[in-house]
DNA sequence: ACTTACCGTAAGCCATGGCTAACCAAAACT
DNA sequence: AGTTTTGGTTAGCCATGGCTTACGGTAAGT
């Protein structure tokens, strides 16, 4: 999981605004569940399956520290994000030329 | 709309597989709806609710041709997307930097 | 003018998924 | 050993939203 084929899982994931917020939150800075769910409008378990997802899709990772779990965020997940924009960018500029091929085409 | 702060528009909207297809689609070139709508499991009126979804979020934009309306992606929303994935990737690696910071401190 | 092709919107149905409450487990503190 | 803190999981409720059908509207073809 969370290998380059895995941006439609990260995208999915940060589809839902709660789980932007927390993977906004932590990207700022690691944090336990408890601290997560203070401040959200959710309860805990909401958090903890929000975190679930997130981590399924490879965008975030958590160390045990005692009973916590500090949840940080991975960078494959943004990786994965990032090749699939720039593939689609590039998709989309070199379709964009054919088009102005054509034209330029059709003048002559 | 579609400025800088569209981002979570963006997201949102490509957190639905059928408008990533939609959107893969596009990238590669663009198409009227009744094309788009072939070669999808969904109906016709499906495909428009989903490229107004994509349109409001600065995904895609669409010029009339004659009764066909070609939708092509549209950069604005790359773009914003691309931003907001390097903000929360730069303030990753400045928490990572702290956390480690602090390990190198108490080590002293 | 009539027909055909293409498309957006509204209404309504229904499945997906996000939420809470309740329960169980593990680790640290007293 | 008992208590407390933290957190993952399950069951079930319910709202969000994606889908289809039906309709209206515009542009091109005949």
């Amino acid at each position: 999981m969370a290998n380059q084929n895995s941006a439609p899982l990260a995208l999915s994931a940060l589809g839902d605004a709660t789980r932007r917020t927390l993977f906004e939150r932590l990207a700022k800075a690691p944090a336990a569940v408890v601290d997560l769910a203070r401040g959200l409008p959710v309860s805990r378990p909401a958090v903890s399956q929000h975190l679930k997802v997130l981590k399924a899709a490879g965008l975030v990772r958590e160390v045990a520290a005692g009973t916590r779990r500090i949840y940080h965020v991975d960078p494959r997940g943004i990786g994965a994000m990032r090749e699939w924009l720039d593939q689609h960018w590039r998709d989309a500029l070199a379709a964009f030329q054919d088009y102005a091929d054509d034209i330029t085409e059709e003048e002559s």
